[in-house]
DNA sequence: ATCCTACATTGGACAATGTCTAAGTCAAGA
DNA sequence: TCTTGACTTAGACATTGTCCAATGTAGGAT
């Protein structure tokens, strides 16, 4: 995760104490956390850390391209620091848990050229959904 | 449409002159609508209806599988008449329209058992994004 | 035809998530 | 070390959705 911070100054951007708890949360787990998760447990290292900046912050990580956010029904959007890799998510409909997971061929393929309809279509995301063991086990 | 209407009686609903209006508005138009586009087109014709029950027989429509939940990103969900066709959606990233697509193939199988962790995996989406001619064309 | 009553609707408060702004603070280059 | 523009903050605000108590009504029972 070092990396990331190194790779966002080359970039121009300032390091601040805001910043760098916020990307050490990140990295931590390989959980996906919503962005009040993240100012929870923000807040852990460093008490004063506004929801603005956690917010800003997390928008900030998402343009350049270094944390994929991913939006499932109505809940609060997440955040998956594992950007650089290709994969899709497997999402539990009961507790809202994602895990990365990857798929066979290339998704993009499956939508024939008289289907895009004039879009220049620049991306494909697939959601399974399902689930999870904790939440099938024993009621 | 009148065949939801009474295929709805059918299953015990009663049939009020809101629930009218929200299923005609849903029918009216093949563009998807927020909540908030159905509850002011059915303002139109009925103009005492609150959004409460908008919502609620939103939420009726989509738990009796006649329509269905479309969530992108941070926006408003929209709701989609066309549930019992096998479709995909493709997705404006600057306006938000969507679009029904039909994609070749079915997406379940491209994931393989052991990307399964234990889920069971019940349903798959698969989004596709980009900009739409309207968007794209001269700004 | 009318009456009952369980189900539906209403309006408004509330909740969850996210955005914006004005004022103060600070990282890092000069 | 100074300066400055970028960053942070608190809290107001916006959007979307949910909940509740009071009221209304569809449709079966009489």
């Amino acid at each position: 995760m070092s990396d990331l911070l190194e790779r966002l100054r080359g970039r121009g951007w300032r390091l601040t104490a805001q910043r760098r708890v916020v990307a050490e949360v990140l990295d931590g787990d390989h959980v996906h956390y919503t962005a009040d998760e993240v100012h929870a447990r923000a807040s852990d290292r460093l008490p004063e850390i506004s929801r603005a900046t956690v917010y800003n912050t997390l928008g900030e990580l998402v343009s350049l391209g270094e944390v994929l956010e991913v939006s499932t029904d109505g809940r609060a959007k997440r955040y998956d620091p594992n950007a650089h890799h290709d994969h899709q998510h497997l999402v539990c409909s009961r507790c809202g848990t994602i895990r990365d997971v990857h798929v066979q061929g290339d998704p993009l393929s499956a939508l024939p050229e008289p289907e895009r309809y004039g879009f220049q279509v620049s991306e494909v995301t697939v959601t399974y959904r399902g689930i999870c063991p904790t939440c099938s086990g024993p009621s």
